[in-house]
RNA sequence: GGGCGAUUAGCUCAGUUGGUUCAGAGCACCUCGUUUACACCGAGGGGGUCGGGGGUUCGAGUCCCUCAUCGCCUACCA
């Protein structure tokens, strides 16, 4: 147990110290095992991170999301939930590898010249090294993972999961093997997901290439714009009731340069509109000319290296790039006259969303997961919110694509990652078997083949690794019972904590990750991987750019921190981002973080200042029932309350950080503690009054320690003395206690400040010091008002310097005044030779013009007999109700105007 | 090409089923200010015909249509 460091002095320094105070408690937290969570009789609130990169490093994005995480995990912890927020890193196939291959080549290696073993040695070193660095540094923001569950998708039980799943899925024929167009990334070398393809607008050219016919002196001409695929080309296509082209029908055409006689087909898939009308067929490379192939039984050339550059099959070029074959064909084919024209085009270019490298539409072998069943149940509970997404607007894109949804290619011709546990004994399509073991394995196969004679060293494993996402789509399942895929019984840790409660995301991964999590929810659990979806905006610069390691325009998270505190930053970030919204960033929110740590500390310093030596002090909830300004800061904490839990419910956290926000800073600050000051110079607050201010700020702390948990817990700790165990952290979320609330008092507290601002105003426009004592007399506009404000006329007192005051319905104008208006009550305040009638003259008259506008809608409406006919008669009364307190108000104006026009 | 969403003060955003002074908040801005915490502060103040146009209604920031601009998703127009 750690001794805590906490002295009451008068010695607290002015200026927030947030570094050292936050390393404090963060120890102090950790050492006392405050965020583990093992079940228990408590309801369970279980949150899992989405698992940044193994060898990432915190950016924006992580601080954003994982604030919101921590403020959900926290209030939940707060109110008495057994709450649990699982930590973890995903392996991130593509990202890491090409990392390794990366700094391999540093060294002046090459990743084919190491075997996979090797290469694999390489990886975990890398993992080592930098694994888990991610997770260190969401510690300084403060963040209350449970740190003894931390995760990794590659841990072996967690791996064994992923295998168990495969099996399980390729066993109910949910997974096949096929051939078909992938989206193939020349720069990684690998396939890739449809949801891993970034699709660009990109400025390119369309070219129009002549073909010939054969046996005649006529030609086609074709618009692509690959030309580069002309040398995979194995048949034109036109549309068969194009006029234009009947009489082609049945002939040949010679594909130009490499000279091959290819078919016209007939398809009504052609756009008769575009281009020629024309289109060339490139089964190899191109999904619907594969289509195409499929159907017409044509031949399919292979005419790109997996690196992108040209194969033996493509004839000519061969081994030049893709792209300089683009400019050299079009070149060729000008040469040979074949090239009809150029024009400029956009059209949308696939990109590799790792690498950015230019996909290539690649015909191969792959797995696949086939999606259409498995998305039902997924799609149909988002849609009745059974998972429920914030803010619902993202169900709308959600649906479309699951209701679009494509099968999952989840091969990846890559080595880091779960290898793909299927075993090939032969050379045919089919000769292959998935097994979780070699031995499994032998075993399948010399069934399946039939041929005993098989031995381990006649099987090869399948040298392609999974889709990253499909092993995070196990997440909410696997980081509490790995070995339930296979067991199909759920241990004690996966029974109690799942379904989840709430998962914190980028909307960018809705596919990849969150729909993907539900649907192996539903798949295996038959329930809902968690209760609600939270999507956070993205984190952009000043110019609206994504903020990005390559653009280099995303401030460093932890220098952030340490010069403005981690409570700072999370305060600011929250501040500016409803869900869903993207966050403009901007170091002045971190500012306005800090400078909130300051003034609470502030706040707290000055009570501290006013204690004195050898009393006790106790924070209590006791207030003086004849003290209005108890009353009212009881009351509005309550109505806080209120409104924080509720926003909490609909995920409003800005809302609800906002009114916590203004409590401390504007009602608590501003209002409450300059009531608390005694009057007169040196003296101190009495201990009563202290202790009930005390008393409020222990809540206010309580209500801020979600978003700001460090200066809260710190001050908590201060506010009296706490036993080794004691923690504002594991402390209880304030409870609405229905006595405290009070509308009556926080309407009655509104009129005063309302006439202390007035007063202010009055001063501020006729140019009096604040030093300079008033007299004030009010004309309240009934009885019980003047009884009221007199019963409470400290308030005005305090905060505003005055020589002396009358309140009364029934009050004499003095001969020389400045006045205002407040709630329908006329404040005077009697300037001899200060007040420049010119200037009151116009600000009366003004008010009244605001006044006469205001009354004339009123008359308007209710001289519209539809109005009154049709309106509810609440409204309708209360339009009577505005139209005569206006009417009262005007007069009592009027009657002033004519005392400066004498 | 199709779909979804947005457009409210200089900036970021609230504004619940149309009906209380509904045109708001924070930041920024302007003026004044060192009074028992805080200038990372206090007091006061200015600022928007709610993207344009039309419509429904007694009444529209709120509902409908249309146009414009922006964003996101999606698609087999070479």
């Amino acid at each position: 147990m750690v001794k805590k460091i906490v002295v009451l002095s008068k010695e607290i320094p002015a200026q927030y110290d947030a570094s050292q105070i936050e390393d404090k408690w963060y120890s102090y937290w950790m050492e006392n095992n405050y965020f583990r969570s093992t079940p228990d009789h408590r309801e369970s609130f279980t949150v899992v991170i989405p698992p940044p990169n193994v060898t990432g490093v915190l950016h924006m994005g992580h601080m954003l999301n994982n604030t919101i995480q921590d403020v959900l995990i926290r209030r939940a912890r707060m109110q008495g939930y057994n709450a649990c927020w699982v930590p973890g890193t995903d392996h991130a196939s593509i990202a890491t590898e090409a990392k390794v291959v990366h700094r391999l080549r540093e060294k002046n290696i090459k990743k084919s010249d190491l075997g996979r073993d090797e290469f694999l040695e390489h990886a975990w070193e890398w993992t080592h090294e930098h694994g888990g660095i991610i997770l260190e540094q969401l510690k300084k923001l403060g963040a209350s993972c449970d740190w003894d569950r931390t995760n990794f998708t590659m841990n072996p039980e967690y791996s064994e999961s992923v295998i168990d799943v495969f099996i399980d899925l390729f066993e109910k024929e949910k997974i096949y093997r096929g051939a078909r167009m992938i989206n193939w990334d020349p720069a990684a070398k690998t396939a890739l997901s449809d949801e891993e393809v970034i699709h660009k607008e990109v400025n390119s050219k369309l070219y129009h290439v002549t073909y010939k016919i054969v046996g005649e002196d006529d030609f086609v001409t074709i618009a692509t714009t690959r030309p580069e695929t002309i040398l995979g080309d194995t048949a034109v296509c036109i549309h068969p009731e194009d006029k234009r082209y009947m009489h082609l029908h049945g002939k040949k055409v010679i594909v130009p340069l490499v000279n091959r006689e290819v078919p016209i087909i007939l398809d009504d898939y052609v756009d008769m509109e575009f281009g020629t009308g024309c289109l060339k067929v490139t089964p190899a490379h191109d999904e619907n000319d594969y289509n195409l192939g499929q159907k017409h039984q044509l031949q399919t050339i292979n005419m790109l290296n997996e690196d992108g550059t040209v194969s033996e099959e493509g004839e000519l070029y061969i081994g030049m790039d893709r792209f300089e074959v683009r400019k050299q064909i079009a070149q060729d084919l000008d040469e040979i006259g074949q090239l009809a024209k150029t024009e400029d085009y956009t059209n949308k270019v696939g990109f590799s969303e790792r690498t950015d490298a230019v996909i290539e539409p690649r015909l191969s072998l792959q797995w696949w997961v086939s999606m259409k069943e498995l998305a039902e149940p997924a799609l149909k509970n988002v849609m009745n919110d059974t998972v429920e997404f914030h803010p619902a607007k993202f169900k709308n894109t959600y649906r479309h694509w699951m209701e679009n949804v494509r099968d999952w290619c989840i091969s990846r011709q890559l080595w880091w990652g779960h290898r793909i546990p299927a075993y090939y004994y032969g050379e045919g399509e089919n000769d292959f078997v998935v097994a979780k073991t070699e031995e499994e394995a032998l075993e399948k196969a010399q069934k399946k083949s039939r041929n005993t004679e098989l031995s381990t060293s006649d099987l090869r494993q399948d040298e392609d690794v999974l889709d990253t996402w499909f092993s995070s789509w196990l997440w909410p399942i696997s980081v509490f019972d790995p070995q339930f895929i296979k067991t199909g019984k759920a241990n004690k840790e996966l029974a109690y904590y799942y379904p989840t409660k709430d998962l914190v995301t980028a909307p960018e991964i809705m596919f990849f990750w969150v729909a993907r999590m539900i649907i192996a929810g539903y798949e295996y659990m038959g329930e809902k991987p968690f209760d609600n979806v939270y999507y956070t905006g993205i984190v952009r610069d000043q110019k609206g750019r994504k903020m990005s390691k390559s653009l280099g325009n995303s401030p460093d998270p932890l220098k952030l921190i340490k010069k403005y505190g981690a409570d700072g930053i999370r305060m600011g970030m929250l501040f500016a981002t409803p869900a869903g919204n993207d966050l403009p960033f901007d170091e002045k929110l971190c500012e306005q973080g800090r400078n909130f740590c300051n003034k609470i500390w502030n706040a707290f310093r000055f009570l501290t200042m006013n204690m004195e030596e050898g009393v006790d002090y106790h924070p209590t909830t006791e207030i003086n029932p004849n003290d209005i300004s108890d009353r009212w800061m009881a009351a509005r904490i309550q109505e806080t309350i209120a409104g924080v839990n509720e926003d909490f419910d609909n995920y409003k956290l800005n809302d609800a950080l906002k009114k916590v926000y203004s409590l401390i800073w504007d009602d608590f600050c501003d209002w409450y503690i300059e009531l608390a000051k005694p009057i007169e110079y040196g003296q101190n607050i009495p201990d009563e009054k202290l202790n009930t201010a005390l008393g409020f700020f222990e809540q206010l702390m309580k209500l801020l320690h979600p978003f700001m948990p460090f200066i809260s817990e710190e001050i908590y700790q201060h506010i009296q003395e706490r036993s080794t165990e004691e923690a504002l952290l594991i402390s209880e979320w304030p409870k609405i206690d229905d006595s405290k609330s009070n509308e009556e008092d926080i309407k009655l507290f509104g009129l005063l400040q309302d006439m202390v601002s007035s007063l202010r105003n009055i001063r501020s426009e006729v140019n009096v010091s604040p030093k300079e004592k008033l007299d004030v007399l009010i004309s309240t506009k009934d009885p019980s008002t003047s009884e009221a404000i007199l019963l409470n006329k400290i308030v005005l007192e305090k905060l505003e310097s005055i020589k002396s005051l009358k309140v009364s319905t029934d009050i004499e104008k003095p001969a020389v005044y400045s006045s205002s208006m407040v709630d329908g009550n006329e404040i005077y305040v009697p300037l001899e030779g200060l007040v420049d009638f010119g200037k009151e003259r116009e600000r009366i008259q003004k008010e009244i013009d605001r006044l006469k506008g205001f009354l004339n809608g009123i008359e308007k409406k209710l001289a519209n007999k539809g109005f009154v006919d049709n309106a509810p008669e609440a409204v309708v009364k209360l339009e009577k109700k505005k139209q005569s307190d206006t009417e009262d108000s005007l007069a009592k104006l009027r009657e002033q105007l004519k005392d400066f026009e004498g």
